[in-house]
DNA sequence: TGATTTTATCTTGACGTCAAGAGAATCTCT
DNA sequence: AGAGATTCTCTTGACGTCAAGATAAAATCA
């Protein structure tokens, strides 16, 4: 009988015409994803960054070497629109993470690359970061990752 | 090989020193959250609401008669700020689906009351958001919900 | 009783996000 | 070559959220 196992008992005693079965899993899903992105925050803000930063410095750093992409390919991989995207990419700038540089092929684009200090930051961070996760998913058995992670995986598919 | 594979693969290849098994679970999850929440934003924009003022009507409807309680009670269920939250009562108020009154028993207490428009609302939105949500798991069989059902809530007990 | 602490709510200021649209460059197709 | 469609990025304005602090009332306890 967690919390969202009382929501459920409400829905049912107030309107019992409605299957509020789906409910369960949806709200549990999200309310875990809640604890889950503060927990991430948390470890991420040690090294002045945050979920939204920290994206944008892991996507070019594991793209390899450049750590070269345009914004659009940042959007494409990160979910967010251009709009959230530009000003992620000032914010990392006026930081002297990522430099902007004009694409010569074509003029339209730009190039967001990583700097040194980026670079060295954004290495330092993954490997807190992962640690991190490692620990947030510690009480389940590796058995229960597998198939929690199978489960995410098809449901996951239907949307993308 | 979908895209949190992908990212997976990339980390490996670019630090193959970290163990990043638990980012896929932890990514799915990000990701199918992220396309769920939007899928919801969808359908209750229809009724002219979001998935805060939902909840709020929500919380309010499933509490049953006389579909009062206080902001901190609101607070305790929802789990955002006494400020979010106090947002989300201000724009209740102006469209005229919540009104606030004291608490004769403790005046620093408010009691935030459904309106009649906002029983009417809610009623009305809870239907079709719960049909969504129906629509969003149709894709998984009955042992899948079970099972993915269980390993959240589990989960979920690590943090509440 | 009176001083202190706690509780309940609201205010303020900063931040991250998005939708819509603007501006500039490239592509497509005749 | 030229016109129109498309692509890429940035700008703007609105919204939801939070942390920190203000305000007011109630509870605690000397």
């Amino acid at each position: 009988m967690d919390h969202v196992d009382r929501i459920l008992a409400q829905w049912n005693r107030e309107r019992p015409d409605l299957d509020v079965e789906p409910m369960g899993l949806l709200g549990r899903l999200a309310r875990l994803r809640t604890h889950l992105a503060r927990e991430i925050e948390k470890a991420l803000a040690e090294h002045g960054l945050n979920s939204a930063s920290f994206d944008v410095l892991a996507t070019l750093r594991r793209s390899g070497p450049p750590y070269r992409l345009s914004p659009g390919d940042l959007i494409a991989t990160t979910m967010v629109s251009s709009g959230t995207m530009t000003n992620r990419l000032d914010q990392l700038e006026k930081a002297g993470l990522i430099a902007r540089s004009h694409n010569p092929d074509d003029r339209r684009s730009v190039i967001i690359a990583l700097t040194p200090k980026g670079s060295a930051l954004v290495d330092e961070a993954v490997t807190s970061h992962v640690a991190n996760q490692h620990r947030l998913l510690e009480n389940l058995s590796t058995d229960e990752r597998a198939a929690l992670d199978g489960l995410l995986r098809k449901f996951l598919g239907d949307f993308e």
